[in-house]
RNA sequence: GGAGAAAUGGCAGAGUGGUCGAUUGCACCGGUCUUGAAAACCGGCGUACCGCGAGGUACCGGGGGUUCGAAUCCCUCUUUCUCCGCCA
């Protein structure tokens, strides 16, 4: 959510940002303004109401002390008619108050300056690209085949237990699964990010406070008998664990990361998108997550890439960074790194992760904030990554690092599942 | 699941209808003193909103109510603790 002193001071710059996102700001924003407008007047007025009724208060509490009771009772008469103008005018700003949260709750971040104008994917830009596209000699298999040929996932039996969406892992397919999220976390925590195990059910001030709610409800699976929500990630959890926190001084850098199965109800997509690991309701995640003083955001971000990077270059994936162009980029995001591993067998590229910086959006709705050195406090700024997610990466690992009798486990991986090759 | 107790500022802990946004102690920050430090003493020390400012308003777990007036009384929800039951 955007601050509102930033919408009153920055307006014309909002609106101009929004639109490389396709977004229209400005009749949203100026009923925003005008109600606001018609708010700080209200709470004005509503204020000074209050204040003559305190102060008749004070003074029947006097009055009554000293046996003056009739004029105790006219005061309680004047009391009277000031709490029915006070109650009248309250209705009103509690409206407005509404309203204005509405309203905001409408308005998506303002992308970062190197942002490019676009509308979706198709003008997102390349940044980076590294590795090589393996050649085959034989006929390369998609992952769902060899995931059947080496028997490691089973998405028949998920469909039988539970649905479409939640495949079992078996065996080799298990252990790999396992040894990749032991290996995410053990280069996390070498990068200096503090291990954490999570909830998996979070409730709703939690959703509200990354920004899942109230916009993105239907992606979520929810409980509604006990008000929780099944995470879409990680990220829900870590960082709503610094909602409602002020830290003590702007000397701060804080570095989590956890593994968790994220959950996503994700609807209507059809044919091979979603084919086999693509796309999935269930999959684990090693998440990232930073909470940075915002002179520092730029910098931890650029650190995340690297991480990143790191990762897919020890695994041997061939990769790609894109820069989200605004009508990609995430409504809480300022900006998003997409990283996207290739398959030769699919040719296609896939998506393994993405790294965003959310400036102040996220901290503004988390009421998360620092003391500065003058005893201010300031929204901090927060950012997430995938490091990495699991379910592309095994289907790429499987395909990329396929031969004609086995699939070849990178070395990196090797301590983690005991076996350097599957067949 | 049943019975009881509780929830107050960073922590501890007063306050049971009226100058209480809240006594006090610890912690923390500034100062005096000191060669330096400690101790002692003095001062400061929550958050948010409105206002150029003076200042005002709200917040004592959340929500609602009673009252001229609520941290204090009532209702309700949540959470924590103790005991019992069940259970990985």
């Amino acid at each position: 959510m955007l601050e509102i002193t930033r919408i009153r001071t920055e307006k014309e710059a909002i609106i101009e940002g929004l639109k490389k996102r396709h977004f229209n700001a400005e009749p949203i924003i100026n009923e925003l303004l005008e109600k606001d407008e018609q708010w700080r007047k209200g709470k004005a007025d509503l204020d000074s109401i209050l204040s003559e009724m305190n102060t008749h208060a004070k003074n029947i509490g006097l009055l009554m002390k000293d046996g003056k009771k009739e004029e105790a009772e006219a005061a309680k008469t004047a009391v009277a008619e000031l709490k029915n103008r006070e109650a009248a005018l309250k209705a009103t700003v509690d409206q407005l108050d509404k309203d204005i949260l509405q309203l905001m709750y409408q308005l998506p971040n303002v992308p970062n300056e190197l942002v490019k104008a676009g509308k979706n994917e198709l003008d997102n830009e390349t940044v980076f690209e590294a590795g090589t596209t393996p050649v085959y000699d034989f006929e390369a298999l998609p992952h769902w085949d060899l995931a059947k040929k080496y028997d490691l996932i089973d998405f028949e039996l998920g469909v039988k237990v539970t649905g479409a969406g939640f495949p079992f892992y078996k065996g080799k397919g298990a252990k790999l699964q396992r040894a990749l999220i032991n290996f995410f976390l053990s280069e996390a925590e070498k990068a200096g990010y503090t291990e954490y195990i999570a909830p998996h059910v979070v409730n709703e001030a939690s959703g509200y406070g990354t920004g899942q709610l109230p916009d993105k409800e239907g992606q979520m699976y929810h409980i509604p008998e006990d008000g929780l929500y099944m995470i879409p990630t990680a990220e829900v959890p870590l960082t709503n664990i610094y909602r409602d926190v002020i830290l003590p001084s702007e000397d701060f850098s804080i570095k989590m990361t956890g593994y968790t199965p994220c959950f996503r109800r994700e609807a209507g997509s059809y044919g091979k998108d979603v084919r086999g690991l693509n796309r999935l309701h269930q999959f684990d995640k090693v998440e990232i997550v930073r909470i940075e003083h915002p002179s520092n955001t730029a910098k931890a971000l650029e650190e995340m890439m690297e991480h990143v990077k790191g990762l897919l270059e020890k695994l041997g994936l061939q990769f790609r960074i894109l820069r989200l162009c605004g009508g990609d980029t995430g409504f809480a995001a300022a900006m998003t790194y997409d990283f996207e591993v290739y398959s030769a067998a699919q040719q296609k590229w896939l998506e393994v992760s993405s790294v965003s910086r959310f400036d102040t959006f996220q901290a503004n709705r988390l009421k998360l904030r620092f003391k500065t050195a003058d005893k201010k406090t300031q929204l901090a700024h927060t950012l997430n990554g995938s490091a990495l997610a699991l379910p592309r990466i095994m289907a790429s690992l499987m395909e990329n690092h396929q031969t004609a009798d086995g699939i070849v486990i990178p070395e990196v991986l090797q301590s983690f599942t005991g076996f350097a090759k599957i067949n």
